[in-house]
Order: C-alpha cells, then sequence, then structure tokens
DNA sequence: CAGTGGTCTAGACCACTCA
DNA sequence: GAGTGGTCTAGACCACTGT
C-alpha cells in the first residue's frame, strides 16, 4: 500500500507526538527513561519508520526528548533556569558573589554553579562589539569565553569584552578564574562600577556548533543576548554576548519607567 | 539505486541549503522572488525530493523563506523590529502616544502601526494572571486580545488583563480602539500609572495556532514576554502576554542597576 | 489541467552503542 | 552482531494555485 488515509495537517505524526507527550506529562515515561525506538513506534501505529521519527522529531524541537545515538531517545530533564536581568548586578548582589552574577543566581535557585574560563586573549574589537562599548572598531579588547553550568548542566556561554585599555595587564586579561571578587569586583577596582546595563534579546534556531557545545539537538531555540555594562555617566566598560537554551531559560527583569 | 554516498552530517541537505543561502545573500534571489521548486532542486543536485525539501526548511526555519502552498517557495523581506523594553512605558513616551507604546516604537523606527483590538471579555483569572495580578485565581478580569501590524505586517500579539475592579464599566472592558489616549492613558484617569514594570521572557517553537495567525511557518522561535504594569507602590494593575517572531524582533533594555 | 508544496510509505546504508 | 538513531532514495496521493 503506497499511502493515502483521511489526511490532514501532519495528522499522524501529531497523534503519535501528542500521545508521547501525554505519556511523558502522565508520568508514565519520567526523566531520563527511554523511549519506544523509532521502529517500534511506527509498528504501534501502524505509520512508517519516517512518521514516528517526524512525531518525536516534534517532541526534540520542544526540548522535551533528547536522542543518543545507537541508544535510543530520552526524557529530558528540565531545569527552568531563571536569570535575573537587573536584580544580578546590583550592589547587595555583587557583595555576596563568588562566581559573579551567575552564581548569585544558582544558589538563589538551588544550584549548583560552576563557571569555566575557556580563554582570555587579546584581539581587535568587531563592529558589534565597537559599536557597544563606544570605541573604534579594530580597537584592542581582552576577549573572554565563559561557559556556565549548573549542577553540571550547561546552561550558558558568555563571552565577554572589555576595552584593552581597561583591562590590560590585569588579572581580566588572563585565562583564570577571577575567584571571589568577580569580573565585577575587579572592574569595580578599577574604579569602573556597573550602575547601568542595556541588555538586548533576540531568539533564533541553534547554530550547529552551539548545539553540540551545549550538549543538544540542533534547530532548538536559543536565547541571545547582548549585555553592556556602564557606569554611572553611562560610560560603557564592558560587554557581553550570552548565548542560552530558550527551552531551559527565562530572563527576568524588573525595573523603573522613569529614572 | 536504493541510496549510499560519502555520508555525513546532512550533509547533502546542508550543501544545497548553503547554495541556496549564498544565492539568496549574494542578490541572486530578491525579496519575493520565487526559489527553484523541490523537484528542480532535487533534480540540479541529484538528490531525493525529501532531501531537496529538508535544505528548503532548513531556510525556512531561519526565517529568510515563506512556503506558498501550490505557488512556491518565495524569499522573505526581513524587516527587523525592535522592542524598547522600558522606554516604551516612559512618561514622554506616554505622551506623544496614540496607538500606546507600540506605535510609538513604530514612528521611531519609520514604520506605520496598526493596532486591532480583536476582542474584550470578562473572564476569571487564570493561575498565571493572577499570581502576577496579586489576585487570587478565579477573579474576573477583562481580557483584551490586540494584534499589532506594522506596515501591514503582523508583529506581535498582546493579551492584556486589568482587575474587573479596575476596568469594569469603562472604555477598558469594550472591545474597541482606546484611541488617542490608548490602554495606559485611561489607566492613569484611573488613578494607575505605571511607573514599575516587570517583564519576564522565554521564547520556544512557534505552535500551530501561532503560525496561522502571524502567517509563519511552524517551528519557527517565538518570544514569549510576560509583562505586568505597576504604580510606583509596586501594585500590579495590568499584565500582558505578548507573543512575537523572533527572527523580525528584538528586544532592548536600559535601565539603571540600582534604584 | 499542469505544477507546487504537504504528507506519507517502504526500504536502503551508515555510524554508534552495548552485551 | 543486534538494535538504535541519522540520512537518503524513490515514489505515491493529497490540497492548493494558476492558466
Amino acid at each position: 500500500m503506497p499511502d493515502q488515509r483521511p489526511h490532514g495537517d501532519n495528522a499522524e505524526a501529531r497523534a503519535i507526538a501528542a500521545a508521547l507527550r501525554d505519556a511523558i506529562h502522565s508520568g508514565e515515561f519520567n526523566a531520563g527513561d527511554k523511549l519506544p525506538s523509532e521502529r517500534v513506534l511506527a509498528a504501534t501505529y501502524h505509520a512508517a519508520r519516517n512518521t514516528a521519527r517526524a512525531a518525536i522529531q516534534e517532541l526534540i524541537q520542544e526540548g522535551l526528548v533528547k536522542p543518543e545515538h545507537g541508544r535510543g531517545y530520552f526524557v529530558r530533564e528540565r531545569p527552568r533556569w531563571m536569570r535575573f536581568g537587573r536584580l544580578r548586578y546590583t550592589t547587595p548582589m555583587r557583595a555576596v558573589t563568588r562566581h559573579g552574577p551567575f552564581g548569585a543566581e544558582a544558589r538563589a535557585q538551588g544550584k549548583t554553579p560552576r563557571v569555566e574560563v575557556r580563554s582570555a586573549e587579546r584581539i581587535p574589537a568587531d563592529a558589534d562589539v565597537a559599536e557597544r562599548l563606544g570605541i573604534e572598531p579594530g580597537t584592542d579588547v581582552v576577549r573572554r569565553e565563559n561557559w556556565y553550568y549548573a549542577d553540571e548542566i550547561p546552561m550558558q556561554i558568555g563571552i565577554t569584552y572589555i576595552p584593552w585599555s581597561i583591562a590590560g595587564g590585569t588579572a581580566l586579561a588572563k585565562a583564570e578564574n577571577l575567584g571571589p571578587r568577580s569580573l565585577y569586583g575587579r572592574l569595580e577596582d578599577l574604579g569602573y562600577t556597573i550602575a547601568n546595563i542595556r541588555e538586548e534579546i533576540t531568539a533564533r534556531p541553534a547554530t550547529r556548533e552551539e548545539a553540540e557545545g551545549l550538549d543538544l539537538p540542533p534547530g532548538v531555540p536559543m536565547i541571545h543576548l547582548w549585555h553592556t555594562g556602564m557606569t554611572a555617566e553611562k560610560q560603557p566598560f564592558e560587554v557581553t554576548n550570552f548565548c542560552m537554551r530558550a527551552d531551559y531559560s527565562a530572563l527576568d527583569y524588573d525595573m523603573p519607567v522613569d529614572y
């Protein structure tokens, strides 16, 4: 039999996906459990393997399920990660920090933070960074790449840029954890206290590289955030490009309208 | 011939996608142009139709291409929409407003705004709304559904909830455009001046319904935003659930860290 | 009517995992 | 080596669009 059937939008695949979604939400499958294989699903629902596969892809896009090549599909754990947009940079938050704002957030959410400094190098600023730092493109900056984990699950990547005129020769230019004082503590020592921020937010599907690094399937939505740290006089001195998986993350801002 | 070939991650589909992407970016195809059909692409690249299709799906996910059933695939226009997170609610912005914050944003970006009030009804608050408004679930609220267009392109959907105790019997409870004074003007008349806001942001793939309403393919990332409007005393009086396509939209916040 | 996207079937080979 | 996901081929019928 070649195909046919009542038809309708993706009806077969959607039905299978819905059944699986229900089974997961009802507790029939718990976090970490293995789902039936594509071939088994196809047989169960009298569908082609392609159709069963399409159904599972839907769940993957929603971040519910994670494929493991050669092993099977597994139900994901879904720790919601909350990023406190303004709060994380406030004075009291900075005071208690050990891993910086991320560490404070993690503790507030009962999770164990770990920050990995992947690299720190001196490079010329590209247009995106230069514009936000208010410097000429090509001017030297320190580029620090950090990976952030909560309970050992990769939550976000942050790439910080600081003008070399500020960070050059300091610990900020070295690829090591900055310890108790963190990035913002160090900057404060240098006379740059964060008093205003600007955050620009977009979202788009994960690239292949992000997917591999953060251990998630390609196509899952990612949140991108350009953070600019500024002094009370609104002089920018630090820019960070954050990248986090959307299905795990939420951003939370509270702020006055006029100030 | 059944299949085989060098293999590699999606190599065939990715190659076709890359070729098309280049052709679009190089100007070989311009906004509005029709791409070669799936069947033509398959023949051109000596691939199966499924594979050509997978390639195009990739471009659709990126928001580069739009399918039209029975007609073909067309290159999208990509107007970037900027949402000014805090600025849009400031006093000066409210003063010049005709279509509310959205109208001000649109004019700032050289676009023509249009707001469509889809409905206004009295309903009991669900948990999400009640929590943010600081009321008991089940308490009556006005639900206003607005659709926002810029140059006639649907940009976002906003569903506003206001306690019935505030909006009952006023123009806010009627399904009509609120005119020059807009929502926030009316609320100010009632003694509720927006002075603080909270915004919670997430992103996830578009549902089927959103996709249809906003004229986009399912699976494209969407930005979701819970906005809460509060008085100077931080009493919440209005909650709006915004939903916008991520490939068109960016959010821009600037704020003081301590206040 | 021919052409296009949307969906589905059936079956192949590859790479990976695990007993 | 059996089983699983990952990718691809080949070809079918549907619904929609245009001529």
